[in-house]
DNA sequence: ACCTGAACACCGTTCAAGT
DNA sequence: ACCTGAACACCGTTCAAGT
């Protein structure tokens, strides 16, 4: 018989998951040791036997994360599926906006990890199967990928804005924009108007839509 | 006379090129108040009289470096400005590779602060001056802000791996790509061979015409 | 106004000791 | 094999005291 003790035995997974749910609460900054020894109930020690360090328990909340957004069901139309991929990243940025800088610091720790080749596994398995020549995979891909984060992590952090929500803030960005200096920036001045009441989603996907115009419309020909 | 003291005198703009020269050689990590103090000669209370902490410290480096990336000169062709500008950031990004974790930490903090609507009027400008209708100017501008650096990023990562030079990385990357398992992986293993030699900068300007061509060219249907 | 430097609270990590 | 918890080195920040 396996020997249970009175708590809940302490586990790889158990970590992971407890890490992630002080970065969704808490943010980056609210993962800490101490935190996580709390929530746990144990010491620091009992959790370096299961995990090497802060990074790769870091990485491993971002893989597990990242793994749940990348299943989609496929449906015979790649262009359908990479919309389905990337609104799911979108919306598991929106609920872990600690995602984006936490993949940017772990691509500059080490580049091809474990996580980055799977998001472009996953999107360029769909680019490929579309009407594109063979050369532009990697950069049509890659264009792809970087936008969906960027943007995602763009949203995701204009609906955290403490103490606001979202509309409130898009408000008072609008606002901001507008009494902006029109000599300095006229282009924000502009645009200021439409940011006002737009929905985030809907533009995301508007964004995604003209790049994959790009490759698979007038793709091809550099310098149009 | 003003008073001058033995060494030069502390200032903020002292303390940024300070910081700046410690993240590019040292990383992230490199940047401490012990670093910064030692290379200034000085302790850690003058630093916190001109500079209210380390976040802010950080946003000022990021500001000066993005600020002498976005001066380009007036050429008459927007589409030849947003080139030069993507790789004016792409080189930027390359010499300062802490440059984009820097970026998304600073976008969770706050969203639009000081460096976000400097890049998007920059880059938008030049969007509104080409013949695109003015509902996707933002979305476009947003598509070409966050490819670069995510693209420059990932390229940063890539040349900076401990130890070995680009080429001899790719190599590396490419090898292991073709080791990957053939059910699981078989979009890096296809592309695997493209990788071993490819120009960074020369893809790099491929994906951005790519997104310049969504735009340009099939730009507004969405849902083609 | 500008700088010094000791002191504080906190953090990641280690490790001898337990079961 | 798995966990405890004290100890260590380090980090950002504060502040009374100096000039």
């Amino acid at each position: 018989m396996a020997p249970r003790t009175r708590a809940e035995a302490l586990s790889r997974e158990r970590i992971v998951e407890a890490a992630v749910g002080l970065l969704d609460t808490a943010g980056e900054r609210g993962l800490t040791f101490k935190t996580l020894t709390e929530r746990l109930a144990t010491g620091p020690g009992a959790i370096y036997w299961h995990v090497p360090n802060k990074g790769a328990l870091l990485d491993a909340a971002t893989a597990s994360v990242i793994a749940g957004a990348l299943a989609v069901e496929a449906t015979g139309s790649p262009l359908r599926e990479i919309r389905a991929l990337a609104l799911g990243l979108f919306d598991a940025v929106d609920r872990h906006p600690w995602l984006p800088p936490q993949l940017a610091a772990q691509l500059s720790r080490s580049p091809w990890g474990s996580v980055t080749p799977r998001i472009f596994e996953s999107i360029g398995q769909r680019v490929s199967a579309l009407d594109v020549p063979e050369t532009t995979w990697f950069t049509a891909t890659s264009a792809l990928v970087h936008y969906i984060f960027g943007a995602a992590g763009q949203n995701a952090a204009n609906s955290r804005v403490a103490g606001v929500d979202r509309a409130e803030f898009l408000h008072a960005a609008a606002d901001a924009w507008e009494g902006l200096d029109p000599a300095e920036f006229p282009f924000l001045r502009s645009i200021a108007g439409d940011a006002r009441d737009h929905d985030d989603r809907e533009q995301f996907l508007t964004g995604l839509d003209l790049i994959l115009a790009g490759m698979t419309g007038a793709g091809g020909s550099r310098r149009p």
